[in-house]
DNA sequence: AAGCGCCATACTATTTTTATATGGCAATTA
DNA sequence: TAATTGCCATATAAAAATAGTATGGCGCTT
């Protein structure tokens, strides 16, 4: 059995008359009928009967009728429905976030969201590592990370926005109150919050290098594995942090703010990172254009 | 689009390799190559990335390759209902019935559904005038009427039984009470309850020729249109009635009860009534083969 | 560098499908 | 009653689609 022969079964059954049908079909009358003799012969079963003036479904007919209508349904669906994914319209697409971009990658998605509804989002937060290993595994298809001036992914990035890093304190912590910025100097002995210097994207290292460059080795009373973990030992009182200022944007309610620090204008580069796939899946492609518009 | 080429297709997904699924199919591998690339052009979607050691899906080939799978599923489905609806399996199967072969209808009724269980029955009652009126039209498939000797219906009839007619009463109209028979003479001035006689299969006939030849003219104290009304003009009292037998043996409760006439041993005979059609649907043929079985 | 396995292309051979011509059949018309 | 018309089926020739053969490029392995 093959496409043509059910169109042709159709058309018959419509016309009730094979000339009829292939007058429609603009073809001959007798490969019609030889076709639908195909067919019949194929499911060994009548499918017609001939009368004199045409032909009439049998019930057997009656019911291939009905499941070639539906069959040809599903051929438009599915023909239709491939294209939309090649175009990106509909799909999957794949998405890493780091604490620090939540707010940022968010309001992307929703803005492509409107744009795409047909497409299902998946998102995970993440270390930078973890998610760059899913993005290598393929499993994810973009990150949302921070730029790292001194080191490369080897991949594609595209700047977002750029965020100031800025000390975080409360009021019982605060090195330098009443000041709008912190001198450097008043962080001597002051214990400190930052993200682990050991994790490659952290935002402590250019501060301690800053700290030993005006003479002294900062007191970092604790190392945190993540920012939010990082907000959180702020917030509880146990020392001065180190972060994007957006992040503290995002917490309104909370009793921490964040001072710049005065000789050191640190700044925080929102990337979106993705492989440099020339088959890259339309969601990936329509998306990476929605953030380019965005830029 | 054809089937050959989902086909193709299908079987390279699945061996992630386009020489491998020519392997499978048993053909070359260019004309899998070239139906691959058919079906690409024809959607404009590229299905595989071309890879060092085979091919491997993009999204869209995902996507294509769901959708071919419920498309052979469907496909296999078609074939086997065609097939079912051709044998008589599955289908609709249309029967009228006049009141007087509702027990016999549906016992066959029961048996056939046991058999048949796909098979949609639909049932209708009325008079066998309208009942052939259905039939001629197509609308019902098979019919339960009682044989008239006199009369062909020029359609094909089989036999299914043999029921006594018999006079139906209670004990207060009861015309020689006290006897197992009733002697036709007794019948003389007793008001009888019987099908309108003009009614082509009534079997009043019978009964009123009966008593004619015995020298009286019956005193028909109601005509009745139907064999129900019949039963109960008689249940309320009104006259003695002339049914068979079976119809009042189908109502255990009743007051009403029959003799047989004692000179006239007539008898009516429920046959089954279809039209002669060499291409009849698979679930008529089977419901005749059924009927010849218990006959 | 040679060999291997993969896919793509050019070309030929085969198969399938179409169109043309024709015949049988039943119903309508002269 | 014979002729015409419209229907479907079949046989044959023409056209199209499909398969097979030969070959080349490419990346990987040996």
């Amino acid at each position: 059995m093959n496409f043509k022969q059910l169109e042709y079964f159709a058309a018959v059954a419509e016309a009730k008359s094979i000339s009829g049908a292939a007058r429609e079909l603009h073809v001959a009358q007798p490969p019609v009928s030889r076709q639908l003799a195909l067919l019949e012969d194929e499911l060994g079963v009548t499918l017609f009967l001939r009368t004199n003036k045409g032909v009439e479904l049998t019930e057997a007919g009656q019911c291939l009728y009905q499941h070639s209508r539906q069959m040809f349904q599903s051929l438009r669906t599915m023909a239709d429905s491939v294209r939309d994914v090649d175009a990106g319209v509909r799909g999957q697409l794949k998405l890493g976030i780091i604490y620090s971009d939540v707010q940022i990658a968010t309001s992307l998605m929703q803005e492509y969201h409107e744009r795409y509804p047909q497409v299902e989002l998946y998102v995970r937060m993440g270390s930078p590592g973890d998610l760059l290993d899913d993005l290598s595994r393929g499993e994810l298809h973009v990150l949302f990370l921070r730029s790292q001036s001194e080191r490369s992914y080897g991949l594609r990035e595209r700047v977002l926005g750029e965020d100031p890093l800025e000390l975080v304190m409360r009021a019982e912590t605060d090195p330098a109150p009443g000041q709008a910025a912190v001198p450097i100097r008043a962080l001597r002995d002051v214990p400190m919050c930052l993200l682990r210097s050991d994790d490659l994207w952290g935002y402590s290292r250019d501060l301690t290098d800053e700290c030993r460059r005006a003479g002294f080795t900062p007191n970092v009373a604790c190392h945190c594995y993540d920012t939010p973990m990082e907000m959180q030992m702020v917030q509880a009182g146990f020392g001065v942090g180190f972060l994007p200022k957006s992040i503290v944007e995002a917490h309104p309610g909370s009793p921490v703010y964040t001072k710049p620090v005065l000789e050191f204008a640190a700044k925080s580069y929102p990337i979106l990172v993705w492989e440099d796939d020339p088959y890259q899946s339309g969601c990936v492609k329509r998306f990476l254009e929605l953030a380019a518009e965005r830029t």
